[in-house]
Parts: structure tokens; C-alpha cells; sequence
RNA sequence: GGUCUGGUAGUUCAGUUGGUUAGAAUACAUGCCUGUCACGCAUGGGGUCGCGGGUUCGAGUCCCGUCCAGACCGCCA
């Protein structure tokens, strides 16, 4: 037995007692004619104490030998401390020690292994088996199995089944760029690591497992964000005999059991929004509702008196920024070099003070009278003390641009807080995206989805405008979940491929096995998906998912603890039919 | 593919207008210390200033290139 107890479970209770514990040594305190050792474990940490008059020669001598990380198994008795700890759980008591056996010695660490540690990122993930044992990572992971743990609660209590799909599998042109693995007992030809389970999960409702789920692994070979990693994890579901409210409630569901389970929310209904709605109100089809500054169309109070900025634009449109007329000019210059940067790419920035005595300053005073800016102010809801900035140009790049804006000012202003938590679902997407790059529709969602039924006419006249059974659930301005009722009617399937620009042997040779199972009694069906790492990162109130995910990838999609990707022996080249590449960075001839 | 920021001691960082032997904190080592808990005190070791080139009497500092890291845009159905 190497242990009796663990580390964060002692307390006066066990006084007295004779106790085995075994941890790492977190730090030494030497006194001299007293040594105190901090033991560190999952669960917390006890102190030991060695002292030259209670504790035998020879095991005082050892314990001056202790470094940092040394793991060690010690015997001794609970005794009360003489001057105790109120921060930690064990504070009451330490552990005397009588035997102490050295398991393991360990190099000094590159970083310290504290709460705040001095390691910057870089270290902290190539060394990242010592982060782990740092608290905040170990209780992220935690926190994480909590909610993966809640969420197979929730789905089982439903009567969904987990069921696991293949990772290999093949390449389809739709969608994200696929991470390719050769075949060596096929020459010449590669598996595709699965975007995610879509076709698989589809096939299984055909087979008439009517409620699935699992978590399980994605891949997809595009660039990384702090919220984006080349592999992720979903917690994939779909349904049988299910419309898109039934699917809706169901999810609704999930998402209240989390928030009460985790964060001990009340539940209440979500709101809905329509994605027009969310582009016209919010610019952006994953609002954050935590706070106001919503989106006022004021063309037709703004176009026509002589400001030509505005007058040949589409949309002219702005938004009410509580109690910011107080602003300086030198802040509001540095809120226009913000928009005209070129990730944000705007032209410029008008603004308006409505001032606390009711007059009106702003940037347009030339062109427009105090009774045209009280109309805007109206417009825009705005209360006196506010500031209303307008921005206009095409209909699309100007609503990001000032949702951008809209989101940059909420984090000065503080009202993005990680510990308020506001879901809405978004519905009626298009089904349809024109791609002026291909010069070809691609699908909003993905080819599966369903249109609105009632539609099916437009889809041959205007099929850009036709819009989709799909919807996404929003979280504090994350999509953490997005859906669809999908196609189960062959027919309708190749229509929808035919739009998408395959011809019919391309939408057989990639999708016939979707389509062939069809026209074996396919019941209707639809489905959700949810990010994971990104749900438990806003659950856990942080923007960044690394700490969420034990091993992550770095930037540039390198894990730099095992140093992958890496290259590969000849051999393998050739057993998989491969020619090797030339490059200075790996060494292949 | 692009924009921006950074790379100096084991680690986190400072380093002025280009100018003497590149500093601080922390970590580490040694010694002291009768109740510490981020213990304290003293002493000490520790540097290819990412790499390559250039300008200059002289480069951590300026210029060019390159590599690495991070944030973002494009991309991510």
C-alpha cells in the first residue's frame, strides 16, 4: 500500500493516527533544527515536519536531501500544528515523520509548479505532463470531466445511445480541408480523418438507432485560433421522427441541465432569433446578449442632406454606447484607428454625444442639424450621456465592422462578464452561400440540411434565398452548437447536389452511399452538434480552450512536447507509396 | 497567404540617444536561523542578448533576411 490517505483530506479528526501518505514535494522550509515539507497531491496539500528532536537521525538527514518534485512516501503521526494555516484545508494538522522513502528524485523544474507560475506558454506546453500538476490546469481538466460526465447523464437519462464511428474514412470536397492518412494495403490511396460524424450518424438512423450521441474527436487542417484546434472534440447527437422544435427542446434541455448542474442556474427559455434577425439587430450570427448596443438602420434619417459619405451607401447604421459621451477626443480618435485597421478595414467613424444638457455634438455637425441628430439619438435609443456611432457602406462588411466595433466596446466598457451566461438559439439560416471565388452556391451548414419545405418551389427560382430547417445555439457570443433537420429523401438530396454544382456521377461517387441508404426507408431525421472544448471554456468563464484540453496543439499546429508533425523513415515512405518530400527542415533523402 | 507583437540568466522581465565589466526578481547551491507556510538573513554560481548578414571606431540597441512563439484577418460547410 503506498498510501493510507491522500493529501487533502486530513484534518484534526486524525489526530493521532499513524498515516501513510505519498505525493510530490512541493516546497521545503528549513529551519535548521526544523524542516518543514509541503506534500503535494491531487487533492491538496499536507505539511510534513521533520524535526531534530522528534525524528531519528537518519531520516532528518534524507529530508535535508529533498528537492523540489522529489516523490516521496512518508509514515508519521497527525499532530496538531502550533501555529496554524487557515488558507488550506489541512491547516489544523502535519504529519510527523518516522520513515521516509524516496520513490523517485526529480531535476528541478524548468518553471515553478504554483498557481501563478513563472513559466510562460511556450514552456508550460513542452513541459506539459509539470503544468498538469499546477492546480489551475489540473482543475480545468476537472472541470471538464464534469461536464463531459453531465452531458453522457443528461443524453443516457434520454435514452440516447453511444455509438463510435470510424476515424478513417474518406475525403469529401466539402467543407474544411481534411487531414489525409496514406493506405499502404492500398496503394495510391488515403483515408480522411472525419470533419466530424455527420454522414456516419445519418447512416445510423437509418439503421433505426433513433437517438444517438457520442463525444468524440474531429479534425479539420485549417489555420488555429485561440479557440480553434486542428483536433476538437464534439458531443455529436442526432434523432429520428423529429421536427426542428422537438429537436430544439431536447437541446434546450441539455444546455439548462449544464447550466444548473455546473453553475447552478435556474433554467429558463431560451431566447429565438431568426439569423436575419441576428445580422439586421446584431451584425453577426452569433450575438452576445449579455449587454445592449444593438444595431439602428438610419438610411432614411442620414441619406439626402448633402453628408455624400453617406448618401450612395447601402446601409447606413448605428449603435448607442451607454454613458460614453464623457469620451475624449483623443479616446474617440483611438476608436477610429481601431476601425480603420485593416482587419477591420472601415472608412471611418462618425459619432455623436448626446450630452447630459440635452445639446448634441458630432463629427457631422456641418452636414446635420441638432434636430436631425435628437431623430438618430431616437432612433438609436440612446439616453442622454450616451454615444451613438455610425457606420456605413455594403450592406455585409459594414454590419461586421460594427459588430466588431459593438464587441470591442462591451470589453472596454466591462460588459462581457464571464460569470453571466446568456444562450439564445439562432434559426432559419439560409441554406444557400454564394461563393464569388468559385462562382457556385456552397452549403450554409452542410449539403445534408434540409430546406424549409414550404420552399422547395423557390429552390429552383432563387435558391439563394431559400432558407434552411438549421439553427445554432449562441453563448455569450460563441456558436457552441449548431444543427439541422436534414434530407432523408434521395431525390431531394441530388437536387440539392445539383445546386451545389456536382454533377451526378460526383454526388454518387462521394455521397452515393448516403443516397442509396435513402431508398431504404431513411425515417426523417436531424441532429445537433456542440464544440466541446469551447462550451467548457465559456462554462469555465476563460476566452482560450488550451487549458481545457490536456495535450493541445500550438499555433501552428505543432504539439512541441512530442515534437509532431514529424518527418518520417524511408521505409515508411515507401511502404506507403509515397515519394518523400525535400525539404532543409527534415533531413530525407 | 497576410497584418501586428515579442525572442536578453533555469524562469519572468528591465536595459535610456548606438558607448565602461549586460541588470532586477525569482529559481538553484552553500551557510545561518527554536513554528515556518511565497519563511527570513548572508554569500555564491549562472548569459552564443533566437540565428545569419550588413551599417559603424563601436550593435542587446539601427537596417536586411531568417527561424520560433503569441494575437488577429483570410480560412474554419
Amino acid at each position: 500500500m503506498y498510501r493510507s490517505h491522500n493529501c487533502g483530506e486530513l484534518s484534526l479528526e486524525y489526530l493521532n493516527q499513524t498515516v501513510t501518505l505519498a505525493g510530490w514535494v512541493h516546497r521545503n522550509r528549513n529551519k535548521g533544527f526544523i524542516i518543514w515539507t509541503d506534500l503535494r497531491d491531487r487533492y491538496g496539500i499536507t505539511q510534513l515536519i521533520f524535526d531534530e528532536e522528534r525524528t531519528s537521525k537518519d531520516i532528518f538527514k534524507k529530508a535535508q536531501g529533498l528537492g523540489r518534485e522529489f516523490v516521496i512516501q512518508v509514515v508519521g503521526t497527525v499532530i496538531e500544528r502550533e501555529s496554524k494555516n487557515l488558507a488550506i484545508s489541512t491547516g489544523d494538522i502535519e504529519v510527523l515523520v518516522e520513515n521516509l522513502t524516496i520513490l523517485n528524485t526529480s531535476k528541478n523544474p524548468p518553471f515553478t509548479i504554483e498557481d501563478k507560475t513563472d513559466g510562460g506558454e511556450e514552456l508550460r506546453m513542452q513541459y506539459r505532463y509539470l503544468d498538469i500538476r499546477r492546480n489551475s490546469v489540473k482543475e480545468k481538466l476537472m472541470f471538464r470531466s464534469k461536464v463531459s460526465m453531465a452531458v453522457r447523464n443528461y443524453l443516457n437519462d434520454a435514452g440516447f445511445i453511444d455509438v463510435e464511428t470510424p476515424y478513417l474514412i474518406k475525403s469529401t470536397p466539402e467543407g474544411a480541408r481534411d487531414f489525409v492518412v496514406p493506405s499502404r494495403m492500398n496503394e495510391g490511396q488515403f483515408y480522411a480523418l472525419p470533419q466530424s460524424p455527420q454522414t456516419f450518424k445519418q447512416l445510423l438512423m437509418v439503421g433505426g438507432i433513433d437517438k444517438y450521441f457520442q463525444i468524440v474527436k474531429c479534425f479539420r487542417d485549417e489555420d488555429l485560433r485561440a479557440d480553434r484546434q486542428p483536433e476538437f472534440t464534439q458531443i455529436d447527437c442526432e434523432m429520428s421522427f423529429v421536427d426542428q422544435e422537438d429537436v430544439l427542446n431536447q437541446f434546450e434541455g441539455l444546455t439548462q441541465h449544464l447550466l444548473k448542474t455546473i453553475k447552478n442556474i435556474e433554467p429558463k427559455p431560451f431566447p429565438r432569433i431568426s439569423y436575419e434577425e441576428a445580422m439586421k439587430t446584431y451584425g453577426n450570427d452569433k450575438p452576445d446578449i449579455r449587454f445592449g448596443m444593438t444595431f439602428f438602420e438610419l438610411n432614411d434619417l442620414s441619406q439626402g442632406k448633402g453628408f455624400e459619405v453617406f448618401d450612395s451607401q447601402e446601409l447606413v447604421v448605428g449603435i448607442a454606447v451607454p454613458q460614453s459621451a464623457d469620451m475624449t477626443r483623443k479616446e474617440i480618435d483611438g476608436l477610429i484607428d481601431w476601425v480603420k485597421r485593416p482587419q477591420i478595414g472601415a472608412k471611418g467613424l462618425i459619432w455623436v454625444k448626446c450630452n447630459l444638457d440635452g445639446s448634441y455634438k458630432s463629427s457631422v455637425d456641418k452636414f446635420f442639424k441638432a434636430e436631425d441628430l435628437a431623430k438618430w439619438a431616437r432612433r438609436c435609443e440612446a439616453n442622454t450621456g450616451d454615444l451613438i456611432l455610425v457606420l456605413s457602406g455594403e450592406i455585409h462588411t459594414t454590419r461586421a465592422q460594427l459588430s466588431s466595433l459593438r464587441m470591442e466596446l462591451a470589453k472596454r466598457l466591462g460588459l462581457r462578464n464571464p460569470e453571466e451566461f446568456a444562450p439564445l438559439w439562432v434559426t432559419d439560416f439560409p441554406l444557400l452561400e454564394w461563393d464569388e471565388e468559385n462562382k457556385r452556391y456552397h452549403a450554409m451548414h452542410h449539403p445534408f440540411t434540409s430546406p424549409k419545405l414550404d420552399q422547395l418551389e423557390l429552390l429552383k427560382t432563387n435558391p439563394g434565398a431559400v432558407k434552411a430547417n438549421a439553427y445554432d445555439l449562441v453563448l455569450n457570443g460563441n456558436e457552441i452548437g449548431g444543427g439541422s433537420i436534414r434530407i432523408h429523401d434521395k431525390a431531394l438530396q441530388s437536387q440539392i447536389f445539383d445546386l451545389l454544382g456536382f454533377t451526378e456521377e460526383e454526388a454518387q461517387g462521394q455521397f452515393g452511399f448516403l443516397m442509396n441508404a435513402f431508398q431504404f426507408g431513411a425515417p426523417p431525421h436531424g441532429g445537433v452538434a456542440f464544440g466541446l472544448d469551447r462550451l467548457v471554456a465559456i462554462l469555465g468563464g476563460e476566452e482560450t480552450i488550451r487549458d481545457f484540453i490536456a495535450f493541445p496543439k500550438n499555433n501552428s499546429g505543432r504539439d512541441i512536447m512530442i515534437d509532431a508533425p514529424a518527418s518520417i523513415s524511408q521505409v515508411q515512405f515507401e511502404e506507403l507509396s509515397l515519394k518523400s518530400t525535400f525539404t532543409k527542415k527534415n533531413n530525407l533523402i
